[in-house]
RNA sequence: GUGGUUGUAGCUCAGUUGGUUAGAGCGCUUGAUUGUGGUUCAAGAGGUCGCCGGUUCGAACCCGGUCUUCCACCCCA
């Protein structure tokens, strides 16, 4: 019985045109993860269960997708573990393994199990799928893909300069123009928590605050109230919902707020410093912006935070993000390493690229000519141009049979051939082929002799 | 994980208070056109109406379940 088929929710088919696409998204990162210094790395599919689990929080761990032993599992767990029936006891035991949620983490991982072979400072690339078990909605899937820069045994805010200059050079040569690279530092966060008395409170905090632009000030304010935060903490970081204009403006502002905090004042000259340093080199299209609101995921961060928006006129969320993180490697034990990294979401810059239309238009060009096939003999003729061509890099091909003319063209157009070589008998008569362009309709005899270059210019211009 | 939404031809979608052979546009195949595609004209193929069950004389339509899609939360790329 045939069945109907399917693909797990969250999860997709790529046509050869959507491959096309992806990949070149993918070449011009990775151009730039070289020529930024970064060596490619890469890391299992699955990891073991306790790598993962506990490092992205209880909602990261709820939406980690474990992989359940093999063989008798079910007789491994003792009965007082399996007649309680809790899944949340019962998992560990018969799911050894998960697959890898992120990156990072599996990064820190291979850092530290091979940190005796790596030349520090290392930067390292990664550009892999990763799962999570969360619900599907527009730019978010199952299996999607990371691309990740990191950079550790590196102190220097200098680091953080090159990650901003990184996204810049990226996305300007995606041709992405107008996005937004949002920065924010973990300790002017923290100084923040402090300042207004609730630093026990200051995840529930920076979660409410990082809402503000999406909710509004009213209903952050509603969140924080109902998290604990005083209506008197409230009120000294008023000033943060207003906070506007230009960075040194902003900082200023911050300055007077977090004049009593140590840790809040480190974090504002970290902004300081990296702000002027980006200013001094200057950014291609991208803008570097002070947002005090931005939180991100605090399980690791501790310096910088970034995060990327794409051009306002598209409804998209974050399509990278990244930041500093001293301690990551920590928890595998070893100790002051600093890492900071950053990450694009390659299915996001998709979605962005292909509804702003920006994907040149040869990207998914699969073929440049397609020779007509008339015959055996013809088709031999057509054959060793082929190869000349083939020589010169032009995709080309030979139709496989002696089709109708007509369908013959129609699969040309159909494939968004630019170029249609036709060697009938009559050309092969005369030593010549016919060379017609798709667009333009023209067509012209050349020499089955000739050199491709007499004509190669031709495709330079179209193809 | 919570609440909602969607599913009919390859694609985008119509489809009467439940009633006989379920439609359109685009696409596809063939022909007009035995050496010229995109435009045009004609003909044709293609659907157990997501799946399972229930109500009914009768279900694409009503009810339950399930899967899927998209959306808002949660969280996040």
């Amino acid at each position: 019985m045939a069945q109907k088929p399917s693909i797990p929710k969250g999860t997709r088919d790529f046509s050869p045109a959507e491959v096309a696409k992806r990949n070149f998204i993918i070449s011009t990162i990775k151009e730039q993860f070289e020529l930024f210094g970064f060596q490619p790395i890469e890391t299992p599919s699955f990891e073991n269960s306790e790598t993962l689990l506990g490092k992205y929080g209880d909602e990261g761990d709820r939406l980690i997708f474990k992989i359940l032993n093999s063989g008798d599992f079910i007789s491994k767990v003792d009965d007082v573990t399996y007649s309680s029936k809790k899944s949340s006891s019962i998992a560990p035991k018969i799911t050894e393994k998960a697959l890898r949620y992120d990156l990072t983490v599996p990064f820190a991982r291979y850092v530290v199990m091979h940190q005796n072979e790596i030349d520090f400072p290392f930067k390292r690339y990664q550009i892999q799928p990763v799962w999570r078990a969360d619900r599907p909605q527009k730019g978010r899937f199952r299996e999607f893909y990371q691309c990740d820069a990191d950079i550790v045994g590196a102190n220097s805010l200098l680091q953080e300069v090159e990650l901003v200059q990184l996204y810049d050079a990226v996305f300007t040569n995606l041709g992405l123009v107008g996005t937004v690279i949002k920065m924010n530092n973990r300790k002017v966060l923290s100084g923040l928590a402090e300042v207004i008395g609730a630093k026990h409170l200051l995840v529930d905090f920076t979660v409410a605050l990082d809402k503000l632009d999406k909710i509004g000030e009213d209903k952050v304010k509603q969140e924080m109230l109902s998290k604990g935060i005083s209506e008197n903490a409230i009120a000294i970081a008023a000033p943060l919902f207003a906070m506007k204009g230009s960075a040194t403006n902003q900082l200023k502002q911050l300055e007077t707020l977090l004049q009593d905090s140590q840790v809040g004042m480190a974090g504002i000259n970290e902004l300081k410093e990296i702000l002027i340093t980006v200013g001094e080199l200057g950014l291609k299209t991208a803008t570097l912006q002070l947002d005090v609101t931005l939180a991100r995921g605090l399980n690791y961060y501790t310096g910088a935070i970034f995060e990327v928006a794409a051009p306002s006129s598209i409804k998209m969320g974050s399509i990278g993000g990244g930041g500093r993180y001293d301690d990551l490697t920590g928890i595998f034990g070893l100790k002051d390493v600093s890492g900071v990294g950053i990450s694009f979401g390659l299915d996001r810059i998709y979605l962005v690229l292909e509804e702003l239309h920006l994907f040149p238009k040869t990207v998914d060009q699969s073929l440049q000519v397609l020779c007509l096939n008339f015959g055996e003999k013809e088709a031999l003729a057509a054959l060793k141009l082929i190869s000349k061509l083939r020589g010169h890099g032009i995709k080309a091909n030979l139709y496989p049979a002696a089709a109708k003319v007509q369908k013959q063209f129609k699969y040309a157009d159909k494939r968004n051939v630019p170029f249609v070589v036709i060697i009938g008998a009559e050309e092969l008569s005369r030593n010549e082929f016919i060379l017609k362009d798709m667009v333009s309709g023209e067509q012209k005899s050349c020499s089955l002799d000739d050199e491709p270059s007499s004509f190669l210019n031709e495709f330079n211009g179209n193809a």
